[in-house]
This record gives C-alpha cells, structure tokens and sequence, in this order.
DNA sequence: CCCCAATAGTTGACAACGTCAACAATTTTT
DNA sequence: AAAAATTGTTGACGTTGTCAACTATTGGGG
C-alpha cells in the first residue's frame, strides 16, 4: 500500500511533512501526532525514529540551517563583482521567501544544544559562509581575524534585524512615510557599505575593538 | 482570606503572576491552568478576566512594549549630551535584562492584532521614541521625515539583531576571538554612528532613497 | 527453510493543556 | 429585601507529548 507522500522511509516523511507543516502554520503548530496522521501512521511511529518532538525540531532546524547556507553561499557567487551586496540580498530572499523556517532557526528556543551536536555544526557553518568570505576580503592584514567577526556581527546583525522587523507584525502598524518600507533593503545596505567605508582600522585600533 | 500574592483584584494579579512565569520560563512555558494554580484559584476564574490565553498575553505585551518605551526615553535623557547613544545603550540593556520579555515582544507571532488595539498601541509607540529622536535631529531639512524613518528603521535592526543574536544559541558556539563578543555592542554602535555620518544627503538623493 | 532476534509499527493509557457549559456564591443595583 | 449582574467553581471534552506493552515485519545464521 503506497503512503500518501512517498515511499520515502518514514524518518524521511516525518522530516518533510513536518518541514511542511512548519512552512504553513510555524512551529508552535506543529504536533508529532498531526505529522502521523498526515503519513496516515499510527500516534506512536515517528516515536521509532525520534525519541521526542524535539529531536525531530533539532533534524529540522539542521537541514534549515544548511539550505540557508547554501543560498547565501550561491548568492555570493551569482553577484561575481559585489560578494557581500549578492550574500544580503540572498539573506533577505530567504527570510522573505521562508519566513517560518527562518524564525524556526533564529526565533525558537533551541533544545537542549548539548544533545544536537548537528544542529550546531550546520548553524555555525551558515555564519562562516560570512565570516568567511569577510576574512578573505581583509587578507592578511593586522587585525584581520578580529575584524572580519566584528564585522560579520554587525552585518548579520542588521540583516537579521531588518529581516525579523520586516516580517514582524509591528511594521504593519507603523504608518512609514510612502516607500520607506520598499526601499529599507536597499537603504539597509547602503548603510552597512559605508559603515564599512569609513570606519578605518585606526580608529578602531585607537578604541581598542 | 488573603491570597497568596496579594489583594489586588484577580485580574492585576493574573498579569503579574504570568509576567513572572513568563520571565523565568518563557511564553511557551505558561499556562493559564499554572497561574490559576499559582494564585489558588480555579483554573476557570482567570476566564473571567481574559477570554483566552491569547487576551492575556496581548495584555502582558502592551504592558511590556509600555515598559521598554519608557525605558529607552529614559536612557536617552540620562546622556544628554549623546541621546543617540543613550538610547542604544538602554536598547541593549533592557534586552539583556529581560531576555525573555524581549523576545516575547519582538519574537513572538502576535494574537491577532486587530482584537489587540491597545497592544499595537504600545508598540508603535516604542519605535516613536526613536523615530521622534531622530526627527528632531534632522530638524525641517528638505526629507527630514523620510530620512529619520529610515534611519530609525536601519539602527532599530541593527540593535534588534544583534541582541537576538547575543542572546540566542547560535552564538555560544561560535568560537569568536577573544574579546568580540565582549565588544560587539560598543563596535555595533560605533560602526551605526559611522553609517550615520558617512552617508551624506546628496549620496541618498542621488540614489532616490 | 526455519527460527530467532532486531527493528518498525500499533494500541491504550496518563497527565497537562485550553476552553465550553452549567452551576453557585457574592456583590451591586434597584 | 428582591433582582440582576459579576465573579468564581466543578466537571467535561478534545488535543497534545510521551510511557508501556503488545504485535507485525524483516534479515541473517543454523
């Protein structure tokens, strides 16, 4: 008897119907049993294959993890002459494109981290396609290291920010001025480039950052 | 016979008992049965008061939306001579203080917004705080609106990423040298004041922003 | 080929939750 | 003092995560 998602193994299903779930109606709708009864299984079988809701959220968070890595990573490739203007405009199609798996990774509690070491490694490795790339442009100067995480805070901090506020349901209420909300992408990164420009290295070695 | 907590009516009572639930375990973690339990109730007497979970929290978070705003006016009187500065300060500290009042405001889907008057009320109200800064800077220059709205916008972000991001998981597992972490509040505003200062009028205008 | 052990899936129970409905007590108004 | 409105209680229902005990399936070694 053909499941009515797939053949995949049920482990499989489990992920994706529940990744499914997620993308429509965001974690906190998101019931093991729901997720058995869409694969048409009894309450207790995904139990076989995670041995609680949060191992199957930690799974999920993970594979989140590395599709959002991937996409900035292809975004800095597809802008060959401005990386870091390909990587923020990648960063905010994916949290405009999917905006429940992204509040999935940066706005639930996780579990128990200690307990999903997966989850970590994909989460740290999405933050190094940053890092990393910023590491790259500084080279070898003094300070390099330091500076390039500096920077890749501040600059995932800005996207990440302008990305939740967004999607918030605060900034449906916030009567802007006409095209302010349009352009606020656009203005984010203008501002994180001269951000970027004008702070020299002396004076941040002079403030001892 | 008094009541554990105190004498004010059931319904003050209900706010402040979930206000405490939810600064220890988070809004996931409160129950309306748990609070009626708390304050020796039934676990139908808060109905009388709220007519759902829902109300209670869309309560919980106009009253801390209230609190945050007086807080960041406060920070921006205390420095008087850097208003800017002051307000990022108490932006940052007020996160770190109430983590998880912080993200119940800003991560948290919202009760429906339009049975929620008083809340979106609050809300607003909190940005206008910076917003108004920023137009009283920027005096009656040509734009002045528009320009303090992005601006607004823009450092509401970056602070608003970077204590999510400060105070989320990911960032335990980073592995960042020495001192960023440490630092990463003064760099972040020193890099929004050289944003600031950097992107002239003329440069905005020209790109229609 | 058959038995057996591991693996995968099922059924049933439990406590906790949000909420509805019916009722009782209390307070306020008339 | 009687009537009406407010406030609180008890009990029930359906839903959830998870535990325990059971059964069906499957993949090797005699």
């Amino acid at each position: 008897m053909a499941k009515t998602i797939n053949d995949l193994k049920l482990k499989e299903a489990c992920v994706q119907a529940a990744r499914e779930v997620i993308a429509e109606r965001g974690v906190e709708g998101l019931s093991l049993r729901d997720v058995a009864r869409r694969l048409d299984v009894s309450h207790q079988a995904p139990y076989r294959h995670f041995p609680s809701r949060d191992h199957l959220l930690a799974e999920i968070m993970g594979r989140c993890f590395e599709d959002f890595a991937k996409f900035l990573d292809q975004g800095s490739k597809a802008h060959a002459q401005d990386a870091l203007r390909g990587m923020g405009e990648a960063y905010m199609t994916y949290a405009a494109r999917m905006p429940l798996e992204y509040r999935l990774m940066f706005g639930t509690p996780w579990p128990e981290p200690a307990e999903h070491p997966e989850l970590v490694k994909h989460a740290v490795h999405a933050f190094d396609v940053l890092r990393k790339h910023l590491l790259r442009v500084h080279g070898k100067k003094r300070g390099a290291k330091k500076r390039s995480e500096h920077e890749a805070l501040f600059i995932w901090s800005a996207l990440h920010g302008l990305a939740t506020i967004k999607h918030s349901n605060v900034m449906q209420h916030l009567v802007l001025s006409k095209g302010v909300q349009a352009k606020s992408e656009e203005f984010m990164m203008f501002m994180i480039q001269s951000a970027l420009e004008s702070a020299t290295s002396e004076e941040l070695i002079r403030d001892g950052l």
